[in-house]
This record gives structure tokens, C-alpha cells and sequence, in this order.
DNA sequence: TCGGACGCTATTGTATACAAACTGTGCTGG
DNA sequence: CCAGCACAGTTTGTATACAATAGCGTCCGA
């Protein structure tokens, strides 16, 4: 995408995310288009990506508002994320080079790291999780699995705020990630089709846990 | 979606699906606009919109081509498909109600009119096949979902033309609708997914088999 | 006081004009 | 003859102006 629509994107999906646009609250395109900077045209094209990813929803004739999800959705959410990446990490199992294999071990090396110390680095424990599920992805090697991913893996991070991650979830998650790296190695499919439903699946429980609107 | 753009997305998609713009072919937005009658603002959008749907891809540099899918796409698309549909399935056994099983049900009778006379009427075979999908969709009450279906569902009628379908084909179809039928009826959600999972396989293997190019 | 119709305003939809970026071609120099 | 550069033409990206439409408030009358 362009430069002027990305930014808009950036911008509102950011807007939506941090709490600042909250649920239900209008969104007009003259009003987005003063915070971005940039004319109603960009903001359009975005505004147009963030309803097909469902940030964003219209209500009354072709108004859009910031989209409102209750326990429900989020649990959809999930539930489809847990089908759609055990089916990447199924595929990936497969066709993974031995570069992607070490990125992911490196990548996990890193997680190790961020949550070894005392205090642990819960920011770049999420951005090397991040990493680490974008390598999967690309691993599976389906550019139509990464569209639908795309959208379900960012949007629970919400309500990330609110929630609480101790250091036996962390280390958990960075177990499993090993797992699913071992699953990976031998070619195991369903091996590590598990793994990842696992993953995912605590995942949720965990974030249900913490999240005190759900 | 208003209406020069909705009729420009519907133009181009019809354009695609019917090979009058064949796998590779540039697009460019003014040559659309044009066939459309529109500018190209809403020719834009369609094509965004279509991108997002992976029926056009970007080649290098921005300039958009019509998607080529090899039959390992094809294959791809049809086991999201059935994936997804099979846990709209799931959804619907555990929540659909007695009107929709109702318009299941009529609509299933339309199916077996359509094949029971002395030539099979494939046209309004389609057309009912597609609203017992949809029904069944809605049913799941995930619009997620039906916007992740909704590409899937359509795309592979793009060779719908070269493929054969004979009698037996449809009649087992058929047959398949009422059993998921049976299956909602009884609330019982493993049985539809199988049902639906099924399903779609079968329908892909019968794709599979009567498109020259797979 | 309530209801309805009218007109105003806010917002979205579409067209067009202009800017930027890329492609391909032809020229020039080595 | 080939490499590289510059320029022209095509295509996409962005801004802006204008059109259409939906919401809302007000005013008038019963």
C-alpha cells in the first residue's frame, strides 16, 4: 500500500487498539483525515481495509463506528485463530527450510532472553512472539492463510492492556514454541498441528483470565 | 457498498470469473472505469476490494493483474473452505432455528426438483446449492466467518464452466444437504461438521476431476 | 401538545485534476 | 555493439470540488 493510505492505516487501526477510538464510538472520514494529515481519499481506502478486517463496522446507513466486541466474539476469534494457524503450523510442518528452522529456534532463543531476567521484558517477549507466529505463517508458504491470519492474530491485543502475564504463562508459551520447533524438525504434521491448538487455546484461557471485561 | 462502486466490484469480478480477463492480465484502473461507466474512484475501491479477495494480485510495483491459481491454490482453497465451512456447520447445529431448518428444508426440495427431471437443471441447481450454503452460513450467526466464506465459496466457479456434473454427482449432494439437515436438527455438531467436511472434500474431488487444467 | 413536513447540516459518494512513480525507449558515449 | 542515462508516456496515488443522501431540528397547523 501507499504511503499516505498506510499511514492512515497505522494511524486509525492504532486510534482503535490503544482505547483511544472506543467501541462504538463514529468515525468520520474529515475528522481522520485532520488527525493523519493527509486528505479524505487515503483515509477512505483504509477506513475500507479496517471494515473487511471487521475493526470498524457501519451501522446505520454507511456510517462506520469503531467495531464492539463482547466475550463472544473474542472467543470466535480464538477459535478461529487455533483452526486457521494449527493448519499453518500442519502446512509449515511439511515445507519449513532449515533457514525459517533456525530463524525460529534464534527467535525463541529471544523470548528465552526477555523473560529470563528478574523483571521480565513483556514488550519484546510480545514483539518476538509476534516474530516468531509471522515466521510460522510465512513458513505455511499460503498467502490466502496469511490474509485471513493477518487480522485475527492482531486484534485480541485490545484489551492486552488489562491484561496480566506472569512468569509460568510466559515460560509456558516459550516451551510450547520448542515443542512446536521439535514437531517442526521430525515433519510432523499433526504433531504440530497440536501443538499449535494447544498454544493458541491456552492462549485464550489465559487471556480470559486476565481480561476483566470477559 | 454504494452503488457505482458495488457495480463496479460486481463488473470486474464478472469479468474474472467468466475469463473475459484471463489469469495474468493487467488491469488498469482507466481501461475499467471505462467498461464500468464509472470513474475511477469506484473502480478503486473494487479493486481494493478484490485484492483483498486475492482475485487480483499486485505484480511488481503496484500495477494489478488478474490471479493465476494453479490447482494447488485451488486445493488450498477448497480445504480453508471446508475447514471453515464445516465449523459454520458446528455453529448451526448448536444454534439454528426451527425457520432456518425450515428454508433448509424447501430449499433442499428445490434442489431435488432441479435434479429430478429428464434433463438436470444445473442452472438452478447452482443457484439453490448457494442459498443452502448461505443459510447454513447465516445460521452460525459469525460474521466473520461469512466474510472469510465468501471469497472461498465464489472463487472456484471460475472453472465452473469446464466441469462436468453428472447426475449421480448431484443427486449425492443432495443427499448430503439432508443429512446435515438431520444433523442440525439433532443438535448434534460433530455430526454436521463431519457432514459438511464431507461435503466439500467430495465436492472438491468431483471439481478436481472434471476441470481439465487441475 | 403532538405530529408531520420542510429545510438545513453533516457526512458520505463520485468525478476530476494534478502529482509522483515506474516503464520502456532511444540516444549517446565508451 | 553494449551500457547507461535521460526523457517521454503510462499508470497509480492524492487532493479537492461537487453531488447526493441521510439525520435532525424547527416550525406550523390541527
Amino acid at each position: 500500500m501507499s504511503k499516505a493510505s498506510e499511514r492512515a492505516y497505522a494511524e486509525i487501526r492504532g486510534l482503535i487498539l490503544s482505547g483511544d477510538a472506543p467501541p462504538g464510538s463514529p468515525l468520520t472520514e474529515e475528522a481522520l483525515a485532520d488527525i493523519c494529515g493527509v486528505s479524505r481519499t487515503p483515509v477512505r481506502e483504509a477506513l475500507r481495509r479496517l471494515e473487511a478486517e471487521l475493526y470498524v463496522v457501519r451501522s446505520d446507513s454507511q456510517r462506520l463506528c469503531v467495531a464492539d466486541w463482547n466475550s463472544e466474539d473474542l472467543a470466535e476469534m480464538f477459535t478461529l485463530r487455533a483452526m486457521l494457524e494449527a493448519h499453518a503450523a500442519a502446512r509449515a510442518a511439511s515445507r519449513i527450510t532449515p533457514q525459517a528452522l533456525d530463524a525460529l529456534r534464534t527467535c525463541n532463543a529471544r523470548i528465552a532472553d526477555a523473560i529470563a531476567g528478574a523483571e521480565a521484558d513483556v514488550a519484546s517477549f510480545l514483539a518476538e512472539n509476534r516474530l516468531f507466529h509471522e515466521i510460522t505463517i510465512a513458513a505455511a508458504d499460503s498467502p490466502r492463510l496469511a490474509t485471513m491470519l493477518a487480522a485475527l492474530v492482531e486484534q485480541p491485543v485490545v484489551r492486552r492492556t488489562a491484561a496480566r502475564y506472569n512468569r509460568t504463562e510466559l515460560a509456558r508459551s516459550a516451551h510450547e514454541h520448542a515443542e512446536l520447533i521439535q514437531a517442526f524438525a521430525a515433519r510432523d504434521i499433526e504433531w504440530a498441528r497440536a501443538v499449535m491448538t494447544g498454544h493458541i487455546r491456552r492462549a485464550f484461557h489465559a487471556f480470559s483470565a486476565a481480561d476483566p471485561l470477559a
